[in-house]
DNA sequence: TAAAAATACTCCATAGGTATTTTAT
DNA sequence: ATAAAATACCTATGGAGTATTTTTA
């Protein structure tokens, strides 16, 4: 079984007319009729009732609908998920700083700033002399600058 | 992002070794690292850290893994409830029966004796006289012999 | 009889295989 | 120096296209 498949599927079951549903995925209609029938036959049950007109779904085309819906969303989400971990807009940033004045008067508006303008960024912060930040950094457990620069 | 490379990746992910993933995916070391790196660049970031000893996941790939093996079961647990429902064994049966007296008294062992061997199989009763039954069946609102025979 | 789906075939993209090189400790 | 992954290249399976036939109300 393969996303493609249920993707087809769905198309199929949404439009409740083969042709129509190959337009709509970009294809021709006469490799979708070939893929609705191997998922029927590795199902080993038909999914719709072919009509002169159209095509319906049988009641186990029913139960697979809502099943593979929820995989399909699933799969949309998780890509959706990986998209802004990718572009920087969620994931984790370790920040180091040192005890000095100046960054205790500095840094907090600073991170006020990065949560204003990347609410999923989740900020780790250390407070550790200079010596101890470099070693950290230089260990990659501490990120040297954010990737959602 | 297809099922394959799901697949694969788990296979990874578990192993933590592209050669023995391979291995037990059935397909040699260099396709592997192929559909791996094909997925990375997909997704736009590493999912795992190469060292001369295996590899090892990243903190984007232990958030794919988690989302991916969530999809990889619903998949299989679609296609095991898509087997039972084509071996008959999850369904629903409409089952006609008349007013005689016959019927009343040898339906509900017959009944219950089903309910027995197939738990899952949903019984649709109704009652109707020989006429109205034959007309169902030939609009196919009753079933006519179970396939869980 | 007139639509829509199913077949029969052809072509091509890409998954997978083989041989080799590169990497990292 | 060694084990593992990456790269280069080749092969072949099967997804998609075109033309045609079959189905069903």
């Amino acid at each position: 079984m393969d996303m493609r498949q249920l993707r087809y599927f769905q198309a199929v079951a949404d439009e409740g007319h083969m042709t129509r549903a190959a337009a709509k995925l970009g294809i021709q209609q006469p490799p979708l009729s070939q893929q609705i029938k191997a998922l029927e036959q590795q199902l080993g049950l038909l999914l719709f009732e072919r009509h002169p007109k159209g095509v319906t779904l049988t009641e186990a085309g029913r139960l697979f609908q809502v099943e593979s819906r929820k995989i399909l969303q699933d799969m949309a989400s998780m890509e959706q998920r990986m998209q802004r971990l990718s572009q920087g807009e969620e994931g984790r940033v370790a920040v180091g700083f040192t005890s000095s004045a100046a960054a205790h008067r500095f840094t907090p508006q600073a991170l006020r700033e990065c949560r204003r303008r990347y609410p999923d960024i989740t900020l780790s912060l250390s407070e550790n002399n200079a010596a101890e930040i470099t070693e950290a950094v230089l260990d990659q457990r501490l990120d040297c600058g954010s990737t959602a620069a």
